[in-house]
RNA sequence: GGAGCCUUAGCUCAAUUGGUUAGAGCGCUGCCCUGUCACGGCAGAGGUUGCGGGUUCGAGUCCCGUAGGCUCCGCCA
């Protein structure tokens, strides 16, 4: 494959060209496609058109009546032109301009001229000219609106409601294109790699592992029920042993939890499957891919390779397997300086084999007595039993523990931390994991506390490599897989795998992260049915059960089933971040609100009696 | 399942310690206005303050309950 492919849409692709070799149907510029209800579009004329005639379609944007002449504002989803009716020329049409109101959807033809002498607008791209209508239609009369569409506005509800308003204002649309380019760049990239895209089963089985399922009761089947795919996991492992060696898929994927900002229950995935690859072959790929997509969407080149942290280091350093590294203040080990230390805190957790450390928040001593109570009950929601501070002021350590601490510790704090004044250092002490997991939320809190606001333009990209391979469930009294149950442990950790120790077993797993989002994640994946086994059993899955649930995998898996592994990026997130969005609602055309209901068209509803006699199930909803 | 914040006109918001007839801007309706682009001017309509209960001489404001929205925790292989 030529290498010219690789390097993602050129800047003429963001106009709509499409890149070489790419396929042009539909491709083209919204312009240079032939018109006949319409000349063009309402972003296009210029001074070089003036003179000539044009005939634009779109929305009243906004009308300026002036009792005699009367400017409106059309709108289409490429911009905005200036239309002006003058009733001493068409008495007629200025006449029926008096009726518009704004979202009328109207026709008009005229003439394009050049604007009066200072009456130019520079914030419009067409802002040098203006149409002097002769001829208007009214396509379709507007209600007055629910909501005003050229400002922010609040009301989620509403919008929702209303999502096709919604959708009409520019930000909006904005983020609908942006979500369209980035996702033909992610073809473009993969198919330009030798990459087929392939339709996996929405209709699928149930997992029993992983999130809740949505179920499709079956007609044909009575009392059988579709799972809709949680992701294309199977399938596409199933696709390396047909031999197809790269696949992707744009695939929309369905998990019944609840709703997050971040979270919605059917979401899209860009998901890619390799044969023969090492994680170094999947990382270079993504890498590249984004490169793309970055350029693609913001004209911004990113810097590659992204760093790497192996899992035990982001959770040291950051307290989280998705590190924002924006605000650089990590968290730090002070166990050796309290070595000696008779305070009874710091004393009990390194006696009982734990850890002492401490995150300088620096510049938020300021803080008030309630946002420390705030950190503390956050502290003690994840597991620890206070949260010690020292304020940093004037000078002076304010903290209810400083008097424990001799000079020498003070000193050697000041000197690790490289406290000065103004700063709030927070102590964790406890078993390694708490304190981690601990200080990891109190460093995202402290970021929002200080009013941190990080450079927009700031991309901080990293992988998380060497992801746990299991983690033990106190609620389930068993060892749940931390990727899933398809992840192949690191050769070297075999041995520990086979010693039963479960939880020292590191997994060829890897996440990517962009700004503290976790916006994908992958792993090379088991492809030997032994190895399939051993894993399942650890995982409490019994033969029985394998054979009935997976027995197709661990089939396909003794038929010659390559080496493999895969990635599936959330493009939803990845499209929020790009978007500067701050739900994934905003880059999504019909969301679902927080219980899951999609407002406009009133989902989920009843089914009637009929309905669900045919699919064999009855309701123990009581009515 | 849990925690927090929010709910006043179509929209965005205000209303002092609990005190007169709940206000403003935008939008809407009518009239006027020939170079605006947040056009301008005059006039007008529009409210069971989410809902239910309580305290009080008096509640948008205080208390209890409830509904809805958002954010977070749990959950999300």
């Amino acid at each position: 494959m030529a290498e010219a492919e690789n390097q993602g849409p050129s800047s003429a692709d963001r106009n709509g060209a499409g890149p070489r070799g790419a396929c042009r149907l539909g491709g083209e510029s919204a312009d240079s496609r032939a018109m006949n209800f319409r000349s063009g579009h309402c972003g296009a004329l210029r001074v070089k058109d003036v003179g000539q005639r044009a005939t634009l379609a779109g929305w009243v944007g906004s009308r300026r009546d002036h009792g005699g002449v009367i400017f409106v504002d059309l709108r289409d989803r490429e911009g905005i032109t200036q239309v002006v009716f003058r009733p001493e020329e068409h008495a007629a049409t200025a006449g029926a301009a008096h009726n518009l109101r704004d979202e009328d959807v109207i026709k008009i033809s005229g003439t394009v001229a050049k604007r009066l002498e200072g009456t130019e607008n520079a914030k419009l791209s067409t802002g040098e000219i203006e149409i002097v209508a002769d001829d208007l239609q009214i396509l379709n009369k507007a209600d007055v609106l629910p909501f005003p569409l050229d400002e922010q506005i609040a009301n989620e509800d509403l919008r929702l409601t209303h999502r096709y308003l919604d959708l009409r204002r520019p930000g909006m649309a904005a983020n609908l294109q942006l979500r369209h380019r980035v996702i033909k760049t992610v073809r473009d990239i993969l198919d330009g790699d030798g990459f087929w895209e392939i339709e996996t089963p929405i209709l699928s089985k149930s997992t029993p592992e992983g999130a809740r399922d949505f179920l499709v009761p079956s007609r044909l089947n009575p009392g059988n029920f579709y799972a809709l795919p949680q992701a294309p996991q199977q399938y596409k492992q199933l696709l390396m042993a047909a031999g197809v060696e790269k696949y992707f898929q744009i695939a929309r994927c369905f998990r019944d939890e609840d709703l997050r900002a971040d979270r919605q229950p059917e979401f899209t995935q860009a998901d890619i499957e390799m044969s023969f690859v090492t994680a170094e072959d999947l990382f270079a790929l993504i890498e590249k891919m984004f490169v793309a997509v970055f350029r693609a969407a913001h004209g911004v080149e990113i810097t590659t390779p992204f760093p790497r942290l192996t899992h035990r280091e982001a959770m040291d350093r950051f307290g989280s397997d998705k590190p924002d590294t924006r605000w650089t203040q990590e968290i730090v080990d002070v166990g050796d300086i309290f070595a000696g230390t008779e305070f009874k805190v710091f004393r009990g957790a390194l006696d009982s084999g734990g850890v002492v450390r401490a995150l300088n928040a620096k510049g938020l001593a300021k803080i008030t007595t309630g946002q420390i109570e705030e950190l503390t009950e956050m502290a003690k929601q994840f597991g620890a039993k206070g949260l010690a501070f020292i304020k940093c002021e004037n000078g002076e350590w304010k903290s209810p523990i400083v008097k424990f601490f001799t000079e020498a510790e003070k000193a050697s704090l000041r000197e690790r931390l490289r406290i000065e004044d103004g700063d709030l250092v927070l102590f964790g002490a406890d078993q390694w994991e708490i304190v981690c997991e601990v200080l990891g939320r109190v460093r995202l809190r402290a970021v929002e506390l200080i009013g941190l606001t990080h450079d927009p333009k700031r991309l901080d990209f990293l992988w998380v490599v060497d992801f746990p391979l299991l983690a033990w469930s106190d609620e389930e009294q068993k060892w749940n897989a931390v990727h899933h149950p398809f992840t192949r442990p690191k050769a070297e950790d075999l041995p520990l795998l086979e010693a039963k120790k479960y939880a020292e077993v590191r997994a060829e797993a890897y996440d990517i992260v962009l700004n503290g989002v976790e916006i994908g994640g992958g792993s090379i994946r088991i492809h030997e049915a032994d190895l399939q086994s051993v894993m399942f059993n650890v995982l409490g899955v019994n033969e029985e059960q394998q054979a009935s649930m997976f027995g197709h995998l661990l089939k396909a898996f003794k038929f010659g089933t390559p080496p493999h592994g895969g990635i599936a990026l959330g493009l939803d997130r990845l499209i929020m971040l790009l978007a500067g969005a701050e739900s994934i609602r905003d880059v999504i055309a019909f969301p679902k609100n927080n219980r899951g209901i999609e407002l406009m068209t009133g989902s989920p509803s009843p089914a009637d009696f009929r309905q669900l006699r045919e699919l064999s199930i009855s309701s123990t909803k009581k009515a």
